[in-house]
RNA sequence: UGGGGCGUGGCCAAGCGGUUAAGGCACCGGGUUUUGAUCCCGGCAUUCGGAGGUUCGAAUCCUCCCGCCCCAGCCA
């Protein structure tokens, strides 16, 4: 089924494959990976690359692989890699092959050696420092290494005593001989392989060097048969090396990288480093804390794997600096939730209601639709009787303008039950209101009352059936769309990102939902019950709250 | 006069020499409504960073200017 919707927005990448498709280039196919680090978790950035990559692919019948681009083993773990594996799931793509980067690792030793064979690389001994020293400057030439002309035996003696162990970390590294004096500072000699004694978490003990990144990438890309390699603006740069590496080693069927904008989102940061400082110092709970922009934070927040692909969509690929307001993530879940959601009623800050004309043991079974318009989500029953909750905020002594909810002496309609009316209000001695007692009209269950018009309806639920439960209310992470503009970041967290309320009460029905499952809560948003959630304790996190076009 | 990119309404974004310059989010009306939600209907760029030029015709081509982003890890 494709609709409207469903359809997939016009883009210079895809308008580039449809051409190469079309070209007859790489033989028709299209194949693409999606190739995180294993050091951290994914977030929004990364399921805008998913989509893409699997998109694209899955649009002119090829397919995506998973890479794991793990060589550097000091940050990357078994943790994260799962985590990546899992969110990738539940995003709902499927990926053709599982690889891994260090599965490449014998192959891109061999291709080192035939460049050192070639005479286009070299071992060099001088310091990081010295090196940077050499590279000059962005707007100055750099300088060869004195060591740049070591002879090609020389070369592959240390090549592999370094492979072997025989150097310590930092005594020398492996540098493809380009030019020192291009303007593009990743063709002055870039390193492809550094001495690191580190466990990896794949392959042990195995290596005593790594390669880097501009070296891995492009070889893993056509070691795997990847034709479109795409990947972040920041690589723009690197792709005359990327293709640099691929010319001296690949003689045919070279993939092609085509960089587009990352994803920024205004209120949040969207950086692994970030991330894990985040998660690191505890300002947040955990990398699933439901504030975050990470798969797993979104997931326990209670957004949905397709509320996310269609935030992907909504937002387009590019290549200028997009920075994506809030709203736009907002609106795509409650366009979907607004449609699959079933209704309930939860009093968040409750407030006691008598209806001090019901008698005291009257049960009354109400049947309520569960959904506004879809009839397929069928009904419930909730019990009316003489003492409810209704939420603190819809009563109000001195009524702002154009309130339309109870008040001293008005009455307002409660939700798919009866009008009631406001007789008095108690306090305690400090002059909080403890009770409302009401008056009910008992000739306006199911139909308007004679004579006047009620214009408000508010939301309750039955004191003798009422589920405890604590709500938790979430906010923007920061307090300012551009968090990054601060000179520490974490000082412009929004110190009210997350409030709970302990003493909330939902209808019964919700009780023995799973984890996991939505509700809309009339009146105030959408809900998911959190995996904290016990037979003891019910726990929701509210997803995002419904619009609210009232100024007052 | 280091290199590489980007500039279409508040935020995204289609557009690829001839369209009344799509669409979404936001916003502003108005209607329906037992959720101030949803839904519906209407409004929202005489103009595409600026100035010149080419052309019968320019957001689309050329020139210059302005603004913004990225790059000097043995990170990815």
């Amino acid at each position: 089924m494709t609709t409207e919707t469903d359809a997939i927005p016009a883009n210079f990448i895809r308008n580039m494959i449809e051409k190469d498709v079309a070209d007859n280039k790489h033989n028709k196919l299209v194949a693409t990976r999606f190739p995180p680090e294993p050091n951290g978790y994914l977030h929004l950035g990364h399921a805008k690359s998913i989509c893409l990559n699997f998109g694209i692919a899955e649009e002119f019948d090829g397919w995506t692989n998973l890479r794991f681009d793990d060589t550097n083993p000091d940050k990357e773990s078994e943790e994260y890699m799962s985590a990546i594996k899992r969110d990738v799931a539940w995003l709902g793509f499927t990926w053709k092959s599982l690889c891994y980067a260090s599965d490449y690792f014998d192959q891109l030793y061999d291709f080192a050696v035939g460049l050192v064979k070639d005479n286009l690389a070299y071992v060099d001994s001088l310091s990081s420092d010295e090196i940077r020293e050499y590279r000059g400057s962005l707007k100055e030439p750099g300088k060869e290494s004195p060591y740049r002309n070591r002879s090609v035996e020389q070369n592959l003696t240390l090549l592999n005593e370094m492979k072997n162990g025989e150097h310590d970390e930092g005594e020398h590294v492996l540098r493809l001989k380009i030019d020192m004096a291009s303007s593009n500072i990743n063709m002055r000699d870039p390193a492809i392989y550094r001495i690191k004694k580190t466990h990896h978490y794949r392959t042990g003990d195995k290596w005593n060097i790594y390669p880097l990144y501009d070296y891995t990438h492009c070889l893993s890309d056509a070691i795997e048969g990847i034709t479109h390699s795409l990947c972040t603006l920041e690589f723009e740069d690197h792709r005359p090396l990327y293709n640099w590496v691929l010319e001296k080693t690949q003689p045919e069927g070279r993939p092609e990288q085509t960089e587009f904008g990352p994803l920024n989102l205004e209120y949040t940061v969207l950086s692994k480093r970030k991330l894990i400082q985040l998660v690191q110092s505890g300002i947040v709970n955990g990398w699933d804390d439901p504030r975050l922009p990470t798969l797993a934070g979104l997931r326990r927040r209670g957004y949905t794997p397709d509320s996310i692909r269609e935030f992907c969509r909504r937002i387009g690929i590019t290549k200028s600096a997009a920075v994506i307001e809030m709203q736009v993530l907002e609106n795509c879940v409650r366009d979907e939730l607004n449609e699959t959601a079933e209704r309930r009623m939860a009093v968040l800050d409750p407030v006691k209601v008598v209806i001090t004309t019901w008698p005291q043991d009257n049960v009354e079974p109400l049947s309520m639709a569960n959904h506004p318009g879809n009839t397929d989500l069928g009904r419930r029953t909730v019990n009316f009787g003489r003492e409810l909750y209704i939420e603190r905020s819809d009563f109000e002594e001195v009524p702002p303008p154009k309130f339309k909810r109870l008040i001293s002496g008005g009455e307002v309609r409660l939700r798919s039950a009866y009008v009631i009316r406001c007789d008095e209000v108690i306090k305690d001695r400090d002059g909080n209101i403890t009770e409302l007692h009401c008056s009910h009209d008992p000739d306006t269950l199911g139909k308007k009352p004679e004579g006047r018009k009620v214009k408000g309806v508010i939301h309750w639920v039955n004191a003798a059936e009422a589920i405890a439960a604590d709500v938790r209310l979430y906010d923007r992470l920061f307090s300012r769309p551009d968090p990054l503009a601060e000179e520490d970041f974490t000082d412009a967290i929004n110190p009210e990102s997350l409030s709970v309320h302990e003493n909330a009460f939902v209808e019964p029905s919700v009780a023995d939902a799973a984890a996991g499952t939505r509700f809309q809560f009339e009146r105030q948003g959408y809900f998911v019950v959190d995996d904290d959630a016990t037979a003891a304790k019910l726990v929701m996190n509210r997803i995002v709250s419904l619009k609210d076009n009232w100024s007052g």
